[in-house]
DNA sequence: AGATTTTTCTATATCGATTTAGTTTAGTGA
DNA sequence: TCACTAAACTAAATCGATATAGAAAAATCT
């Protein structure tokens, strides 16, 4: 039964007492809790914890308010409840501006915030520019208190960011690990096994000399890639090199012309793995110019977070990336984050299949 | 000089004569105008206007107030401006997270968050699904006062959504035109220029029966598509069709099916017009199957909105779009739409140039 | 000198929600 | 019947910033 069916003693809800003034509202002018009071005739505290159920408000009155509420259609004032509890409900997606960075980022962005949307939090964005410390734009919302939680990308194994939220143990959580995996919430595509299943896949077609055009090492998840790739590499004994002084966050120009060198330097290259899709059509586009066949005398093997290649290029090989997925992970996590401090924090890992 | 060096008579200046508190802040606490009022021994609403610069306070105190703002790192907290003011200092960008969108999206996201940076506004994302009223969440901005301005895009001639704001006199600034054009803030690339260049490159290069892949005709900038290319294909004397079925925002598969068979019930094609990159490289899928040749028997021109085309697939005519530019323009436009609301609304067309 | 004008501040109330500390009412046990 | 307890409220204070009204001090005018 509800609560206690035994009645021992008690004050009467005033919900049925008193009548409440029904003088009409100025029209245009949004409810508050002071709209509700003078409707069901409760003073405005009673209202705000019947609306949160607090223990100490009787069930009638619980419901009246609730239907009032629901009548007028009341949302609490966003300012109001920020300025009183310190909580913003705003989530801040964290990101660089770089451009090769914005086709993944997109459909993070837009899985992030469809899965706010049927809960109190919205979505903020805030840049940070490509010369710029990444540090800088987490300081300040930690500073001026203007998010609940954060979420960023392209962690770095010692990533300075998550120490610095660590440290003052304010909310949040990545897409990637880093070295303090455990200690946070988290959501990683097994990049290890993008590494693997690429080179496996090559060695399958036969190729036995391979490039791979992967992320910036300073970011953790080129650091799996790698691992992954040559361990496979050196137990099937081919080779692997990675690109030097390109990556695939350099630009497509960048890519295209640093791949375009590593195939003259080294003609043999027969396989070429491409940790984004943008990387891998600029490679497509070295090939080209090259007049390299794809699919004949080269493979191209790729991470594909936007299904493009497979359309009209069959010939690239790719895995595929559902950063959809990501978003609603990061969303819950960073919201269990908040709510919940002291359980375990989400950790979620996207292992790609290898399907023949 | 400043204001008037004659001084007629007042009061001295406080901030003079009183002997600050200096009773050091409890670490971590965020400082507010209380803080700098006990630093300075003033009022905390003094505080408050030096630091909004009004004119009944000392230039002295205004100095003072200054440098100890500076000091201690004040910034106003956003809860506090809100609720009493009623500006949020939100912009909330409003758009559909449908895929093919995405793209562009991104370039906008990422331009607009930018241009904000400096400003005390944040940039908050609002989706809406597809299937969804776009009404819907500009409804719920305007009437949970969750934002001092709307930004959205996908205009329709008669937008509702433009109908609604104008009347409700809220603030936004579109990306794409209407049909009140003149009387709301808007940012728009020229479609009917890019028709016309389409169509003249095309018939340039001896093209003569021309497929067009638009955007849904519902929005605009399909409108202005169609009567820039019909216009120059009329007075040229070559033919032009319209996708029936399908259109430039259906989603890649559909597209690529969609343009394969357009092909097939008319081999007589020989150009093709594409209003988004997506939509070109399906195009270019659907050709690769039916064993057309790119740059040969046939052409395909597309509005590029990231540099991809260019790169790999030099076959492919294209004309650029630059996205940023209308993003920071968006956001300048917003912010104007806001503080002068009286000011004539910031509007701003991106000719494409036809270079040779 | 006294009234007036200017300049420069201060006191108070307010936005909307929530927290803490009472207060009222009804039933219970002796 | 009377203290006592439990239940269900209400009153007042608070978060931080700002608008409005009023007050104090210095110079000016008559």
């Amino acid at each position: 039964m509800g609560k206690s069916d035994v009645v021992t003693g008690g004050r009467k809800p005033a919900a049925n007492r008193q009548v409440p003034d029904l003088t009409p509202e100025l029209p245009g002018a949004k409810p508050t809790l002071k709209t509700i009071s003078r409707l069901s005739g409760l003073a405005v505290p009673t209202v705000s914890r019947a609306l949160s159920d607090a223990p100490d408000i009787g069930a009638e009155t619980k419901k009246l308010v609730r239907r009032i509420a629901d009548e007028i259609g009341y949302v609490p004032n966003r300012a109001g409840v920020r300025l009183r509890t310190g909580r913003t409900n705003v989530i801040s997606l964290v990101l660089s501006t770089e451009h090769d960075m914005m086709n993944h980022t997109a459909r993070l962005i837009s899985s992030l915030a469809g899965a706010l949307r049927d809960t109190p939090y919205h979505l903020i964005m805030t840049p940070y520019f490509p010369g710029e410390d990444p540090l800088r734009p987490i300081r300040y919302i930690v500073e001026t208190g203007s998010a609940d939680a954060v979420i960023f990308n392209q962690t770095q194994p010692d990533d300075p960011r998550v120490a610095y939220l660590l440290e003052r143990g304010f909310p949040f959580a990545t897409h990637g690990r880093t070295n303090w995996a455990e200690r946070h919430a988290w959501f990683d595509y097994d990049n290890t096994a993008f590494g693997r299943i690429a080179v496996r896949k090559l060695v399958a077609r036969g190729r036995r000399n391979l490039l791979l055009v992967a992320p910036p090492m300073a970011q953790n998840y080129a650091l799996h890639i790698v691992e992954g790739a040559t361990k496979v590499a050196r137990a099937s004994g081919i080779r692997i090199t990675e690109s030097r002084d390109y990556s695939s966050d350099s630009g497509s120009d960048a890519v295209r012309t640093g791949a375009t060198a590593s195939l003259i330097a080294d003609p043999g290259i027969d396989g070429i793995i491409c940790s984004s899709t943008s990387a891998a059509m600029a490679v497509v586009a070295a090939l080209e110019s090259l007049g390299r066949k794809l699919g004949h005398d080269i493979d191209v093997f790729a991470k594909e977070a936007i299904p493009f290649l497979n359309l009209f290029r069959p010939q690239i090989m790719a895995l595929k990336e559902d950063v959809s997925q990501a978003g609603e992970f990061l969303a819950r996590a960073a919201i269990q984050a908040v709510r919940e401090p002291d359980l375990p924090p989400l950790q979620g890992l996207d292992v790609p299949r290898d399907l023949g």
